[in-house]
DNA sequence: GCCCCATAAGTTCCTACGTACATAAGGGCG
DNA sequence: CGCCCTTATGTACGTAGGAACTTATGGGGC
């Protein structure tokens, strides 16, 4: 479950209440493209606190409702960490939160982990660039609708495509940047 | 729901089976950042039928199990239009599958809708470029595990959040040139 | 000659997640 | 004065969707 390691990864770096940890999914957590709602936060949490992962205590606050910092155990640091040092597998889909969460929530804990999962990352796109097995629904035109001219539905499907394949390309220069930029910072 | 407009988005092109269009999914629909495993998509296409928007005829193959090929009724063509030309709201996170999802599938029914979605796309992503409630976890460092050192981390949430803006700022670009030449196209 | 894998087309089962609502106190606004 | 927004934490309910299995056939490797 990535959402586990999401909130183990943020509580890593300081204690936050389940509205922090909201407030940080919709804002600067938002460039990720993950984000779930506060009930499934709060669900998560408590589900973390009876698994031993993350222990809270209550902050009274002035006239507004109490809120509960929580923080992690010692053996919701330590599967922070195996979670962390466990082999990466990248998604099919470029788009996917998957790299990011990880690197942000492993990489943290070290400029090796990091590299790792940039590595691993960097290696997957470029094997599988292009290589799909395409199924281009626009090549057989049935006319299934007479709104749809098939000569422009082929150009929007091209722009669209087009769209993604820019992003995977500036994504793997990125990639190739900072694999660049952590083996210089590790002396390899 | 996101999924009830892709498969009529994707009939309207041609008859398909859902074996058909999960290969598209996982094939060049990957770039769009959307994509349901066979099971949903076999689910929607029953819940279409017993809906009327969609009906199906058994194509029986030699040797291997019958495919069903579904195609529009008179009904799903008329959702698919009303959802097309029906008011587009962006979603918060840039990396969505929203905007693509429209783009492709209301925008192949013509260019005056195409523009019209990139139009509200591109409105939105300026203004709320950066303008994020911003709640950056690295500010506070409370030091909950060893193994983390607060610059490192900083530098790791620094580097992932470039990753986010150089695609928002790519993402615009993209937008921008979209819109011109579909104003060059419908000659506004 | 056997076994496993890929293609093809689904079904069963479980759960993660979202929508809408509840509570409660304080502050701004019209 | 009443109304909505923010902070803060939830609950109740419904559903979208994923993992694993099923069935059937043809092809490739050993």
């Amino acid at each position: 479950m990535l959402l586990d390691y999401v909130i183990l990864g943020v509580l890593a770096v300081r204690r936050l209440s389940g509205y922090d940890i909201s407030r940080w999914m919709d804002g600067s957590g938002r460039y990720i493209g993950y984000g779930v709602k506060s009930p499934q936060i709060y669900r998560k949490l408590t589900a973390l606190v009876d698994r031993g992962w993350v222990a809270f205590e209550v902050d009274p606050r002035e006239g507004r409702p109490d809120a509960k910092l929580y923080s992690l155990t010692e053996a919701g640091r330590q599967a922070l960490l195996e979670w962390a040092r466990s082999p990466y597998e990248p998604s099919p889909r470029p788009m996917d939160p998957d790299f990011k969460l990880r690197f942000l929530f492993a990489g943290q804990l070290g400029p090796e982990i990091a590299l790792a999962v940039v590595d691993t990352e960097l290696a997957y796109r470029i094997k599988h660039d292009g290589t799909s097995a395409d199924f281009p629904i626009t090549d057989v035109y049935e006319g299934q609708i007479p709104e749809l001219d098939p000569d422009w539905a082929r150009e929007v499907h091209i722009m669209a495509h087009e769209n993604g394949y820019a992003y995977a390309h500036s994504y793997i220069a990125w990639l190739q940047l900072t694999k660049a930029r952590l083996e210089r910072l590790l002396g390899r």
